[in-house]
DNA sequence: GTAAATGCAAAGCGTTTGCAGTCGA
DNA sequence: TCGACTGCAAACGCTTTGCATTTAC
């Protein structure tokens, strides 16, 4: 939370009530992947007068200093998670049952990486997205 | 296009002037990735009242008959490709700098696939996308 | 003839922006 | 103090929907 703040600092930021709301939303939602809408939400028990627009001001000026991780899925919506809880994950299983998003380990891609280097490319990111059935869906 | 006609018949589906000309628009782009707007402009060279509603419509159902594929990248909107064309490949390179794609080999997650499926999972679909500079906006 | 498909316009959703007022450093 | 930030509402881009009209079979 302190090198959160010293972020902030560095970039002439301001951490405000609404931003550490957002924050402890953020940081209380270990291992998923909200929407502005689902942080909203949240946010609003903490800070009832939480406009929209300051959420997505909020995470995308978060996102920028690297502190969330923000992936879009195969839906019409942004997601954001602590980019420390990702740590790389930008490889998802996502449940075509009930939507949850489960992690899967990084460092499976780096063969093909290298691979797309050779062709030429440089290689920036990358993000893996599988598609199934969780254990728990496939049993219903 | 014999096959295309019999697939929309069996669904008790028409075969549009308009529906005629956005399949021509598709299958004279091979290999590209439209979006719904790209195809209005086209067809409307030989369609020029043509709606974007139709436009829409015609390529939903013609993805639901598998005819197109349908995939969306880390914008804010979808893009479509002919099904042959497309042929599985769920794979793809955007490049950050101009925005066009490069296919990526199919099969390439054969391995991670069964290992997810391992763990309890029915794994339905995956897509891979890798962002990265083109051999020619990297030498720009 | 009749169900499906069209074109238009209006509404939907997620997101961004303009602006007057507020607040943190 | 003063620039960054907020809330609100209006606008945005892409997509969907309602409805009266047209069209394919």
């Amino acid at each position: 939370m302190d090198f959160i703040k010293e972020k902030l600092e560095q970039g002439e930021y301001r951490l405000t009530r609404q931003r550490q709301v957002i924050l402890d939303v953020m940081q209380e939602a270990e291992g998923e992947h909200l929407t502005a809408e689902e942080v909203l939400l949240a946010a609003r028990r903490q800070s009832p007068r939480l406009g929209i627009a300051t959420v997505y001001r909020t995470l995308e000026r978060l996102a920028s200093l690297g502190i969330l991780y923000k992936s879009r899925f195969d839906e019409g919506k942004h997601r954001y998670e602590m980019a420390d809880a990702s740590q790389h994950h930008h490889h998802h299983i996502q449940c075509v049952g009930c939507g949850r998003i489960f992690e899967l380990a990084e460092g499976l891609l780096d063969g093909i990486e290298n691979e797309v280097n050779q062709q030429g490319f440089a290689v920036i990111n990358h993000r893996l997205t599988i598609y199934a059935m969780c254990p728990q869906c496939k049993s219903e």
